[in-house]
RNA sequence: GGGCGCUUAGCUCAGCUGGUUCAGAGCGUCUGCCUUACAAGCAGAGGGUCGGGGGUUCGAAUCCCUCAGCGCCCACCA
């Protein structure tokens, strides 16, 4: 065999196999007899680049389909991106306003044209990326949220759900940026601290309104002429053409003489009448509220809860609408100054003040939002949310970490309607038409596929069946990105183009999902309700939510900060193996992980260990008439069984989705079990050739091991698994199976412990006594210990004889394992005062927790009350407290 | 304001329904080693009264109360 390199080389082996498993359609799966496993990816924008949450993420998803596939699955790993509606039309807008193209200069379909351009040039990178950490998804399904088939589903769902009545259109508060002209989600809205002005207004009592007698802590303002009037605090004045009541808390004691009164909006002299709901804060301002339903959510909640008329008084820019009657054309923050100047110098403000207060802006714009009222595309939710919270809550669909079902069962629990149509053009066009019938006075609404269709259905309608295509004017909106996402593990199998297909019925539902929490609400919940209703089946059986990615002070990963490491650039300098394993480590489920450069390294030394355990291995040379040695044989019988422990364990892990601590158990057992202990039991000394039959088991460990770490590490494994033995043509460790666990030997494993205690004591004492590993030992050991352990403790430790009935030798060095003492006569003198200062102190602590255990045992409460094992485990501890403070006490004894 | 969660070694975290796998792991630190697989390594060592206080119990890191600090989600007071 050729000689390895002492230092593993990622770059050299991660691309050759990636291109071997491609080659051989490793990564391709197709129904079969097997049980399946399936992941769908949570597609990441079709424009995105890849960032350390992916990385986090998808090192995951890749984790669980390649042990899956290794456990005899038939694993599936669906990759694909998503059109993000919002964040590619942003991006595409500046691209073209770099190049002086304004989007209202386009049509939409030239404004589309130049979306595909960017979508087909930049699309995709990121999945391109993800090969480089090693993803084994099934290339060959590559989706897109609007392709052709992912697009007809999403139409036809809408369709359906029309005509279901769970569609409908309505009007909706909404967060209007008035730059850009569109409905903005709650999620593009960022809140600033402002420093702003509290406008306390005069609200005087109308004409006509009999006076109430104050009761007592009525607050009444009353001008010089005698007029009384009420005081309302608003940081927005000039909205007043837009109020359509006052409210108070129908508690507030200040408030009680304006019951049932009615009050002049200030400048705009009109009436409105004074409203009572407990939502007003009797503490804040004056504790009256002017309500103004168009422009604010909460007014808005109050005008649909009292029937108040809505008057909408600006206009798509945020300009004073003509209804306002007043300061038409104004700008909304040039009004607040006419107006409140022109408040001022008609005495109708009382007071101004500084205030501060939260002000909600446009992510993209930075202007501030417009709460406006609009008519918006909505999904009843009610029906969708009674489907889908028990299956979570009865963990049909198990979510990890479980805190999370919390925060879905709350959510489901104060749902609201879905909007889903955005004032967008990059996206699926809501597929509705506007049609005029004759001689009817408004507009009426057809759903349908496509025009055709809209056009069969109008012309269905009594009166209508003369109107032509060019009569119909389809919706200018297209749907919320989340439409689409929310069939994703449907429509990747064609359900609903094609309900009951072989596919859909063999892949879904898909085993794991694997996101953040942050769209819990967004996608998972919502890609639930989809699969009740279209497959009557849950859409995975487990959520693993992964924590959001931070640098290792705990900073969110963000451009601004320039504290996100660029993932391709770790795989470079670490290796994807080195950078999977960093990125696991530290990740339990849901909770954030720190991220540290320093992390990788250990992955990468990680790789290292295994690449020179396998230079070790494969270096040594057979003696095929040797026979295996005692220590050679015990160590191969123990390896096995240790083996088996951490498969267990790993099993057991992964079943919970400790991924992290899985990871550790196995980095535990290659580094600590086997190149520590194992390797070293069964070295052969330097130069002699190893036996046929303890290399045969090596290389089986070896093979077993990396077989275990693969789904971590696939390229290293993979490597080493191909040099390990010779391999056919298309052959991976892909698809080895998992090692399984035998029945383990533990009283083996607790002898090899003991060995291993004993060694450890001896190389103690080495250090200690600075004395070099090559110089042999005797081992003098006051009772007795296995004598199948005896050539293994005397190879590891290098001794020349192990003696045991020994009497007490005070001129050596000594050392306890558990109850059984331990000499080694020391050539040279040992410092007999430094030897009784460690006993001593040693005495001391026994002495101390001998006590303990007594007044325990002394306590008859205790005997009485705890458990018979309990009991007789103190006394226990008490016994071998005792046996060991006599061994102590009788070495200082014979040192004195 | 409402809800959820967190606080254990220098750092990142395990410790399930109270009692030997209860004080643990990895990294870092310290000491000694270039020992012929690996210095990206080997061997050894030190390090925490489990955020503070109180309670329940024979017994509390673990259960309850309370205080302090931190984080997240939702709703955001005109």
């Amino acid at each position: 065999m050729k000689e390895l390199a002492t230092v593993y080389n990622p770059s050299e082996v991660e691309g050759k196999w990636y291109a071997y498993w491609m080659e051989h359609k490793l990564f391709r799966s197709t129904p079969d007899a097997r049980q399946p496993y399936t992941i769908v990816i949570p597609p990441p924008n079709v424009t995105g680049i890849l960032h350390m949450g992916h990385m986090l993420n998808n090192t995951i998803q890749d984790i669980l389909v390649r042990r899956a596939r290794m456990l005899g699955f038939n694993a599936l790993w669906v990759p694909g991106t998503d059109h993000a509606s919002i964040s590619t039309e942003t991006k595409v807008i500046a691209k073209l306003a770099s190049q002086g193209i304004k989007k209202t200069d386009l049509t939409r379909e030239q404004f589309l044209e130049h979306a595909w351009d960017w979508t087909n040039t930049h699309g995709g990178i990121i999945l391109q990326q993800l090969r480089k950490l090693g993803a084994s998804c099934d290339w060959d399904r590559t989706a897109f949220t609007m392709d052709e088939s992912r697009s007809e589903s999403v139409i036809k769902v809408f369709c359906d759900l029309y005509d279901k009545g769970l569609i409908y259109r309505g009007l909706r508060m909404v967060n209007w940026d008035p730059v850009n002209k569109t409905a903005i989600s709650d999620d593009e809205v960022f809140f600033e601290q402002e420093q702003s002005k509290l406008y306390y207004l005069r609200y005087y009592l109308a004409d006509g309104c009999e006076y109430t007698p104050a009761t007592e802590g009525d607050v009444i303002h009353t001008d010089a002429d005698g007029r009384r009037y009420a005081v309302v605090a608003t940081t927005r004045p000039e909205t007043i053409m837009g109020d359509t009541a006052m409210c108070i808390n129908p508690k507030d004691p200040k408030n009680q003489w304006l019951k049932g009164m009615k009050v002049i909006v200030p400048l705009v002299n009109r009436e409105i009448p004074v409203i009572e709901d407990r939502y007003v804060e009797m503490d804040f301002g004056t504790g009256c509220l002017k309500v103004t339903p168009a422009h604010d959510k909460n007014d808005y909640m109050l005008g649909q809860k009292h029937n108040l008329e809505t008057i909408d008084i600006f206009n798509e820019d945020a300009t004073v609408a003509e209804c306002a009657g007043m300061y038409v054309g104004m700008d909304r923050f040039d009004c607040r100054k006419a107006i409140s100047k022109d408040l001022e110098e008609a005495g109708l403000m009382e007071k101004v003040e500084d205030y501060t207060n939260n002000i909600g802006l446009s992510e993209r714009t930075k202007v501030p939002i417009e709460p406006r009222l609009s008519l918006q595309w909505f999904v009843k939710m009610k029906h969708f949310a009674d489907e889908s919270l028990a299956p979570v809550m009865d963990d049909v669909i198990k979510f990890i970490p479980e805190k999370y079902k919390n925060t879905y069962r709350i959510w489901l629990e104060n749902i609201q309607d879905w909007c889903i149509s955005r004032q967008l053009w990059w996206g699926h066009r809501i597929p509705a038409w506007y049609y005029t019938a004759p001689g009817a006075a408004e507009e009426s609404i057809v759903v349908a596929e496509n025009l055709e269709k809209a056009v069969d259905k109008v012309r269905a309608i009594a009166g209508c069946e003369k109107l032509q295509p060019s009569d119909l004017r389809q919706d200018e909106d297209a749907l919320d990105t989340w439409f689409s996402s929310w069939l994703w593990p449907i429509t990747l199998f064609d359900g609903i183009n094609n309900p009951g297909n072989e596919e859909i019925s063999y892949y879904y539902p898909t085993a794991t999902l694997v996101t953040g929490p942050d769209i819990i609400f967004f996608w998972v919940a919502r890609m639930i309700m989809a699969g009740y209703e279209y497959i009557g089946k849950e859409p995975f059986k487990h959520v693993y939510f992964t924590g959001i990615v931070r640098d290792k002070i705990g900073r969110k990963m963000s451009k601004t900060l320039g504290n996100s490491p660029d993932p391709l650039d770790l795989i470079e300098k670490f290796g994807a193996d080195g950078v999977r394993m960093g990125m696991m480590l530290s990740a339990p489920a849901g909770n954030d992980i720190m991220f540290d450069d320093k992390l990788c390294e250990q992955g990468r030394n990680f790789c290292n260990k295994i690449w020179n355990a396998f230079r070790l291995i494969n270096g040594w040379d057979v003696d095929e008439n040797a026979s295996q040695d005692t220590v050679a044989a015990l160590a191969s019988k123990w390896f096995e069984s240790r083996l088996s422990a951490t498969i267990e364990e790993v099993n057991d892990l992964m079943e919970k989705f400790r991924i992290n601590e899985a990871l550790m158990a196995v980095y535990r057992l290659f580094w600590d079990e086997f190149s520590s202990w194992y390797l070293e039991m069964i070295k052969p000394a330097y130069g002699k050739p190893v036996d046929r039959k303890s290399l045969d088991d090596a290389r089986r460990y070896f093979d077993a091991l990396l077989r275990l770490i693969h789904p971590f590490m696939p390229f290293i494994t993979e490597e080493l698994w191909q040099h390990l033995d010779q391999r056919a043509d298309g052959e991976s460790i892909m698809y080895a199976p998992m090692p399984h666990a035998i029945e383990k030997d533990n009283d083996l494993l607790d002898r090899i412990e003991l060995a291993k205690e004993i060694i450890s004591g001896i190389r103690g004492v080495r250090a200690k006594k600075n004395i070099p590993a090559k110089d042999t030992l005797t081992l003098n050991i006051l009772g007795e210990i296995p004598a199948e352990i005896v050539p293994l403790v005397s190879k590891l430790a290098n001794l020349e004889a192990i003696n045991t009935k020994c009497e007490k030798d005070a001129a050596a060095a000594s050392f306890l394992v558990g109850t059984l003492e331990f000499n080694i006569p020391l050539a040279s003198a040992i410092d007999i005062d430094a030897e009784k200062a460690r006993i001593a102190k040693e005495i001391d602590y026994l002495t101390g927790f001998k006590k303990s255990v007594e007044k325990k045992l002394s306590n008859e409460r205790f005997v009485n009350g705890a458990p018979e094992a309990v009991v007789a485990n103190e006394r226990k501890k008490l016994a071998d407290a005792e046996e060991k403070l006599a061994a102590l006490q009788a070495t200082l004894d014979a040192l004195k």
